[in-house]
DNA sequence: AATGAATGAGCCTTCATTCAT
DNA sequence: TATGAATGAAGGCTCATTCAT
């Protein structure tokens, strides 16, 4: 993640609160090789079978160095949280173009966060594990992501696009949609369908329904 | 959990698999008070938190007693996320009677799901941090679940209620819906809408979408 | 060993310092039981590794029967080494006759306790362990065995068989060799050699020394 | 033991294998402190006894350091048997002269042996002890000792100086007489004999036997 | 006598964090 | 800044022994 330019910003951002920021050079580059290898450590062991002392190992930095940079390893997962949250909203607001009507909104925000997942696998681990390391965060990063989405599907209500009386409500089973998905095909695979045709069948669901007519 | 008819069940089912035996009454009262003092621990601290010392002590019984019904503190868990997944299973099923037509069985589903959750919200955590501590089971709660709802979506296809072409991707994105409006409104709550409010907005969502028509 | 003739006497004279004495036909049989149990446990796992559950598991009873016949798993171990070391001096006893010379003594003493060994070889470990957990009868056992060394080899010198002077020193050598030949030869085997080649090669090294003539 | 040059360099040597190498000057000091402190509790109180919280106190150092060292007690006691081995086989070889005639060496060997064993009783606990620990090392111990013994005794047959036939079955005796008057006037002690009246009694035996002439 | 559940002290090991260089 | 040794609290688990039936 962080080695993206969205990341990156991500990191000037708002894990900046939870890293201390490096004064040289140097410094810079050995944050950016702790958090590298805390993603790549947190995703495939989960926060408490991850150690300190192997994300220092596998960042090639001496164990002491962590503490130069992180509080405690809590706050370094908050950083990486922080991170990463950012760098999914930021993801799906950039696949989101001026006269797009609303429905193909919300399909290209699902492919974009599909695209996403398929290359940073890491992000349900992490953000799900959320919510048993900082709690605050988990839940922060869901009610974000879900007001954005209430505030599209209101506008799209506004714009006559979308029937009448979407919100909070509607929001939150849109995004559990997106999610679930997500999971099954993108994270598990086992490739039965592409992004793009997950994004397809999910986008006519959230259309039409399942009645028939 | 296990304080209720369909955990004893659930118990004597798959619970025991993990679960030695008791072979006198004072030990199956013994294990009933591990495994509810445990549902409450994971609950509230989540797994790593949770000790097995504290467990015990909240059982009211000695720390050794605790291995003479588990192997492993992880066994123990197991035990609990099969006793669950399958009270919850239990609990949709049992709300579902003949004769009701495809929706009402998908919102009759939802809101039992709903009421069960409101009674033990201990679920979200324990099934949750099943991801971390035992993947294997996580997977597999969801996976059945899923299939459970992709049964009902193609009978009520056949069955001319429901339109064709509906399968395992609609009941992940289904399932994703009712995961995640019961994490916000009946486990974060806050009181806004009651689960019987919240089964009905999602099934008019699941019924017609969102388009205007 | 407590199987054997021998081992039965034994049992009623030293190792019932140790184990309570059983009043009913039955308690007999299920404190030999135990013994038998105990003597492949210890010489297969040692006394450490050994637990009280796993003998009683293997001797077919219930855990706390043991202590009906035990008061500790200590003086379970010491009434085994007692029964071991009483076994041991009998069988080497037994092969010694009337009329043969000091030197005929010595190999037949031996052979025999090497033929014991072949047939028990848990007697190592047993005795040996005797080391760690009960010092005063692993000192006693050697002591006792020395001091009969000792005695045939005085009266081999008064009668003129033997040369003049052997004493303890002598027999601890005597004993010592008796013991790593059994170690090597027959407990550890690689069958190179049989107990009773070993058992001449070792009198004629006794009979005349190494040294050329 | 590691407190003698010769420890010093079996450290450096097969003991390095199960410790891990320390990097500082400091490191260096607290490896040492731990074995020290090691060998005298594993010679007061044996393996199991032994505990390590009890080792770092001994060694004034705290609990955690010593898995900087050791990956686990087992570890440790494998780099002292390994440690002591060596040490023991060095101190033999170390009293040999060229020009001994053979029996000259084996009386010097022995009572090279029994000097160091007065300076370290805690060989005898410690290497009977693998017995039971880390069989391998204790097997590989007195095979090796055995085969050094073996090699003299070919070479003395070879010179003239002892009979021929002398082998392994010679080796493993005469080593096994070492041992036990070693056990027995040593480390037992009770002071009849000192180490070079014991050495000089057991050569006698060896050289010429016990039969009368 | 026999059974098996209950007890709890004790031990090894891990690892986040601090310190000295 | 960087390094790696040092610290010690904490926790899972074992098992000899005792109890209740």
């Amino acid at each position: 993640m962080s080695n993206t330019r969205d990341a990156a910003a991500g990191l000037a951002g708002e894990a900046a609160g939870d890293a201390k920021t490096p004064r040289t050079e140097r410094g810079r580059r050995t944050l950016r090789k702790l958090l590298d290898a805390a993603a790549k450590e947190f995703g495939e062991r989960g926060f408490h079978e991850a150690s300190v002392s192997s994300i220092t190992r596998r960042a090639g930095v001496a164990l002491g160095s962590f503490y130069t940079y992180f509080d405690s390893k809590d706050a370094l997962f908050r950083a990486l949280v922080a991170d990463m949250s950012e760098a999914v909203r930021t993801s799906a607001r950039s696949a989101l173009h001026e006269g797009m009507d609303a429905l193909t909104i919300e399909r290209a925000a699902l492919a974009a966060f599909l695209h996403f997942a398929a290359e940073h696998k890491e992000i349900y681990r992490i953000i799900d594990e959320a919510e048993f390391v900082d709690p605050a965060s988990y839940r922060q990063h869901y009610e974000t992501v879900a007001a954005r989405i209430a505030d599209r599907l209101r506008a799209g209500a506004a714009g006559g696009e979308l029937r009448e009386g979407l919100g909070e409500l509607e929001a939150w089973a849109l995004m559990g949609m997106n999610v679930f998905v997500g999971l099954r095909y993108v994270v598990w695979g086992e490739g039965t369908l592409t992004p793009d045709e997950v994004a397809a069948g999910v986008n006519r669901l959230l259309a039409e329904g399942i009645q028939r007519r």
